[in-house]
DNA sequence: AATGAATGAGCATTCATTCAT
DNA sequence: TATGAATGAATGCTCATTCAT
């Protein structure tokens, strides 16, 4: 902002403008600031500009690693994808057999605290992605990863035909959490799972 | 500031400008393009000028009627959500009663039509609200009515806990559906929400 | 601001709809909103709308009695003066001679406390208008007016050259000190002052 | 937000679209429009676009070196009054020392030169500059220099205090000249003048 | 390769002004 | 007479994108 940039700061006379170590680090420095912009504005708030200003770059630092608007959604949300399916195989790795029980617990705890606003820059994400795609096939294979593998996760729990239905009411619990007014009852949340994962007689 | 317009353009022989005097269809008119705008381009598609594009309107009358983009948002989702709880109320006093297999053979026809892009602007615009509402806490009251609406509807069918897991259920598959690659198996659909829904028939 | 006022008060089916007891009344009302506005936020803060707002009234209200931005700033620039003319009068009729000292004494009081921002609208005012008088020659008479009643009235007291000399001086002073980073010095003003009344001797 | 500008527009046979490769030159290009804008049509007639025309630049010209418009304002201030010092310096290196009657005479000079409409247009930057300073203190330091610049020159033939009142007094006289309906009389501004600078002579 | 400069397009919003009632 | 409705014309500002270095 204000009058453009002097840029008197020359590296000397003899310097070499400024080395860059790792062409890849930039890049990536690049899409870690989108990722953050999404997640704090939305999609819509996703510019060159304003990824720029979030990763202290320069502007033509977006330009020249993503062309247009479309390639920093697009690489964006691939690495926020990225990262949730190395979570979840963490995730497998470290808790690889629960109980039904348990598993009915954690995804209760999961939808509580994310209604609760806990991880909810995660879903919300997710979320952005999910209706980008509907408008942008391109988008549609990334989406289509974070389905999969959270099906395919619970899948190692559930039959695949609860894995479905899990997967789409975990989706459906917390976007209605989080759009509604009100932060749904855990009670009902644990009700719902349990019958869904097969234990049929949630408590209380 | 400045000089304004100085409108020296006297209606000509051509057309004379057609001051319309009707303030609540003139309104109407507005929201109706600008729900049909949402629809076809999405939110970040809204804007005072795609509305008179779309409703083939001066600008300034959806300035006029609607001084800010957010009242328009607000409006124009709030009918969204209108029209759906009156097809809701529709629906309820057609089919008053049913079996439980008839209801899962409803709502499996839902997902399965949704997701093959029949009534897919509907569902898309529901979801452009949620997404929407996670920002704007002033959206939420409205994506609220509908979220409340759906369950309740389920209620007159369900368990209030069936009910609520069914209509997350029913919203998660949707989007996965519309998000992702592929619509969804009708058979795994129907296992899910027969499972959900209490029928008991559904396989292991 | 909001969609347009929707006015569903009606007085009443038998009601004649608000009988306007004084059309100059109304006039008067919008006239004194305007200068509110022009001591407010300036001659640029000053359109239809924003005197409206600040007399509560129907944007039409004020087009219907003053078809133009011109118009209005004209009258309200008319009102400003006629104001000050009477302030004026009143100030001769209560305060008739005065001996140089004196006069000296009023006058630094006046700099001080318009610069300490005292009185600081009445004199913004005035600067609006001289400025715009400037470009608007119909703005030159009234204009006049406030130019003329000061140095007349300084006239009671001082010879002609004089009293042009103080009413210039006066003007610069406060101008300069309302514009400047500092309020002008007591000392410096009252010796300045004593010696264009012509007392010669300032004080310390 | 939106998808801004598909920009198919090739440059086409007729002209290339000129890329500018120097800013210093560019900045001051609009600046200097600026200045004329406001010498022109005042401080309210100064938008980005006025100044873009004015200097046959892109809009997008004036908005990318200066951001905002109060920017555009507070470097076409800042440039006028550089102007203005630099004449002053100019002036007291020609005519370095002076009697207090030839002093008298060249200012009485300028007061009615300017009232009638010689130099006018820098006078009335100046006010310009004041008044908008009133209202926004980034301006006030600015305006100081311009005043305090006028007050040291004079300095350099009179006292402090002397200096301070001739230095109002030319303001007032200008401004009451430029604003009101008939320019000042050449005597009694003379004699006005005289008795400021000490030299006595004034008539009673 | 990297980046500052430059620009056309578009947007939300505000406004003076004109109509219709 | 008064006033809500309506609208064309700006305005400040942001942005994707393209150049030139």
């Amino acid at each position: 902002m204000a009058e453009a940039g002097t840029n008197d700061a020359q590296p000397g006379p003899t310097t070499p403008p400024r080395r860059r170590r790792d062409p890849e680090a930039r890049k990536r420095e690049v899409i870690e600031a989108a990722e953050r912009v999404i997640a704090a504005r939305g999609l819509e708030g996703l510019t060159h500009r304003s990824v720029a200003a979030e990763g202290d770059l320069p502007v033509a630092s977006t330009t020249y690693h993503f062309a247009t608007r479309d390639d920093l959604i697009q690489l964006a949300f691939e690495r926020s994808v990225d990262q949730f399916l190395a979570y979840l195989e963490h995730l497998d790795a470290v808790q690889p057999t629960a109980s039904t029980a348990d598993l009915v617990e954690r995804l209760t705890n999961a939808v509580i605290t994310a209604c609760a606003g806990e991880n909810a820059t995660h879903w919300t994400v997710q979320y952005e992605l999910f209706l980008a795609a509907m408008r942008r096939p391109a988008l549609r294979p990334t989406a289509d990863r974070t389905i999969t593998a959270g099906r395919a996760s619970l899948e190692r729990h559930l039959s695949p035909a609860r894995a479905y239905a899990v997967s789409a009411a975990l989706s459906g619990m917390i976007l209605h959490g989080l759009a509604g007014t009100h932060t749904p009852d855990r009670t009902t949340v644990h009700a719902a799972l349990a019958e869904l994962c097969g234990g049929g007689t949630a408590p209380a």
